[in-house]
DNA sequence: TTTCTTGCAAAGAGTTTGCAGCTTC
DNA sequence: GAAGCTGCAAACTCTTTGCAAGAAA
């Protein structure tokens, strides 16, 4: 069966690069922390950890290359630092963003839940999408749920206090 | 009647800031700029045409201090830079952009749209919404225009080669 | 050989910070 | 005169680039 380290080396000879052994590392460190939205200086510690000689440049170009390449897109929550997040395979759009104010934790929505958005842009704006960015900044669950509890308690405390 | 500059002036007071010299013509800038998404450089430069000993520094403190009263919103397009977009006057929402990926240029959507996809979010994904970033990248209605009159050019220059 | 790729170090770009001096209340 | 604010320069962070050496076709 072709995985998809296979297919990714496809792409890259298909635009005449090479998957050098640097370019592998990189690319299973995305592979294995998918979840995750790593920036370029995240990725070298952790390739690092198998290919020690690699440079930060070199995790730059990657990167770079494969933003180009469409199998991971740049994303950026302001705080500073350009994050590179692995494109779902065969996804049409790129998928959304909650980003927790709290703990800063960043989950994401595969869901593409803008096509009638999109469909009114396009009509109303006349202009063609290519892409988007969607990224909703407030409380996660887990931070809710702690702030509840910890309101609880204090109404605990309260009534003791009574 | 109050200004606008008057009622910055008031939130500003509020927070305990005082509206120096600086910090009004920036704010003036800002203003006169309104439709325009100003990097800092971009600010400093406007600003500097009428407070020349202005510093470049003040105007990223003032910026950030801006960004703090939520009068304007940093917003960055991935190219490295933050932008500075003043906010709508009581506006619930940030509003959304159009970037094209021919000449670059910014427009702002003012209409919320999210309004569905919002209270879906914050209903299954139990995620409490406080702000939201919303860009599209793709061809704006002039590129687009501009495209299809070199489309026609191409087809009479075949019909001239015939 | 020729072309592509890499690691290193240096450079670049954007932003923040330390500090002495200046305002303002 | 205490507190807040400013301009300048230096520092800092993230990212890109030049280049000589190395690997691959």
């Amino acid at each position: 069966m072709e995985s998809r380290i296979d297919r990714i080396k496809k792409q890259l000879h298909a635009a005449s690069y090479k998957l050098t052994p640097q370019r592998e590392a990189t690319v299973r460190v995305l592979l294995e922390h998918e979840e995750d939205h790593l920036s370029a200086e995240d990725v070298y510690l952790l390739v690092k950890e198998k290919a020690p000689e690699i440079g930060l440049a070199t995790v730059y170009r990657t990167l770079e290359l494969l933003n180009e390449l469409k199998v991971v897109d740049k994303i950026n929550f302001g705080d500073g630092v350009s994050r590179y997040d692995l494109r779902q395979e065969g996804a049409a759009h790129f998928h959304h963003h909650l980003v927790c104010i709290e703990c800063g934790a960043v989950d994401e929505i595969q869901e593409d839940l803008l096509d009638d958005v999109e469909a009114i842009v396009e009509s109303r704006w006349n202009f063609k999408i290519k892409d988007h960015r969607l990224t909703f900044h407030g409380i996660c669950s887990r931070c809710h749920m702690k702030q509840e509890e910890e309101g609880e308690k204090g109404d605990l405390e309260k009534q003791h206090a009574e």
